[in-house]
DNA sequence: CCTGCCTATTGACCAACATCAACGTAATTG
DNA sequence: CAATTACGTTGATGTTGGTCAATAGGCAGG
């Protein structure tokens, strides 16, 4: 087994580059539960089709990697099912994770500007992607309004997306951090129809931490003080949030 | 006059939203000295002509905003001649920066998801901008393959730099921000023809600290830290770099 | 030229968070 | 089952950068 239950590699992992020829399934825009959250918003049952014609779904093991920092662009991929972080290694060799992602969300498009990525997106869980080449996505788009339009939206979201974090790296201490951060993963369990008030966390603290700007310790320590407060509750990675509206609170009056 | 020399307002805006009825000129993209840092890299004449029908010249004041967050997303803007900053308004009422732009840049990308900004464009020193109405953009890139590309590499760019301000913010310490900081405007002034060892800083020292996440003091301190190592010659807004690679080796040892 | 405002610099002090370290726990492996 | 490994918690201590405050310089406007 390549990947232990922490999702830690135990062996050079010689499912990378995933293999294309292995385990691909043409996706099914038309029929996918996730339609109204992907890029296929807006597109009617033809033009679904022609998304289907060159989109491929593929199963992703927890730990695998779909790209990594220097690999050739080539495609977008959609989160069907699952969970991944992206993140970069530092110049000293650090990792920052840049990013959570999750269903309906889509991963890559760092490489758009570069022809090569400058990121790496790995599974947190075992999950499910559609790979859109982009080639073809791009010629697709210059045929289809609604898709041309849900395509610039997405990487206008993720820019919008980014600016929040620079202010919360920028502006927030470390208490607000982590309650803008639970909150933000409750809001987008939401919008899923899984429950916002109890999760499993997929990622480790030290993970949370460098997303936040933060320590592992001090992740921790804001754990364990909510838990103390009867904000959330902590067992591990099983989080419940018991009390929002204290958590909002947090993030209003900041003194700095 | 609506602003001071530092470019504060004076007096209740009268000037915004910028009237789209007066000193507006047709671009002219094939003459244009930007052609290719712009979005028409790659254009041929008769392409570049479709640009020019609906892309807008206009000059903007020092101190004058172009779209504040909330206004509705009606166009791009690219920057002609000038140096602007973009920031946001937190909840608290803290000005964030969320960038500065030089020329060849474009801005109010942020605007394309939502069909609203969520940030403010101001200019800081007396600037041209075109304006570049997003509905006759995004048509005339159906059409155009190499304008649709350029396009999405100009928003993916963005996408990068924005994480690379993550990475700054969520891992560097202050003088290595800083340093950076200088690096990086030092470099988009070469890559203009301007001269990267020697320029006037068009922000202040607190507009600095808002971007790279410190206090105002905490820049001072570092620029006056790299002045007495001869790194720098600062004379208030006057920047000299006189030893970019003690600057750059700021950046690789860092203990964090 | 003086006045006032904004900006910048510098020092003294302090708090938030990092660092270092020890220990506990869950899950996997042999 | 024991051993191992990753992960998480908590405490003691230290450093970075924030906070508060005083001072000075540049520029606008009367």
């Amino acid at each position: 087994m390549l990947v232990n239950r922490q999702g830690k590699l135990t062996a050079v992992d010689q499912k990378y580059p995933i293999p294309l020829t292995s385990s691909n399934i043409r996706a099914a825009c038309a029929q996918c539960s996730l339609r109204e959250l992907c890029l296929a918003v807006g597109l009617d049952n033809e033009d679904l089709h022609k998304l289907d014609d060159f989109v491929i779904r593929r199963k992703i093991k927890r730990g695998q990697q779909i790209f990594r920092a220097g690999d050739p662009f080539e495609a977008l991929y959609a989160i069907r099912i699952g969970f991944f972080k992206t993140d970069i290694l530092t110049e000293e060799g650090l990792e920052q994770v840049t990013g959570f992602h999750m269903a309906g969300e889509i991963i890559g498009m760092d490489g758009i500007s570069n022809d090569y990525h400058v990121c790496n997106a790995t599974a947190l869980e075992d999950s499910e992607i559609c790979i859109m080449p982009y080639d073809q996505l791009e010629e697709l788009s210059r045929h289809i309004k609604s898709l041309q339009q849900q395509f610039h939206k997405f990487m206008s979201r993720e820019i919008v997306r980014d600016q929040s974090l620079m202010i919360l790296l920028g502006s927030m201490r470390a208490e607000e951090r982590i309650a803008a951060f639970l909150l933000n993963l409750s809001q987008r369990m939401r919008v899923r129809g899984y429950s916002a008030s109890e999760f499993h966390l997929r990622m480790t603290r030290e993970e949370i931490g460098s997303y936040l700007g933060l320590k592992l310790e001090t992740v921790s320590r804001a754990f364990s003080k909510f838990h103390d407060e009867g904000l959330i509750g902590v067992q591990q990675k099983y989080i419940r949030i018991l009390n929002a509206e204290g958590l909002k609170a947090l993030l209003n009056h900041a003194p700095s």
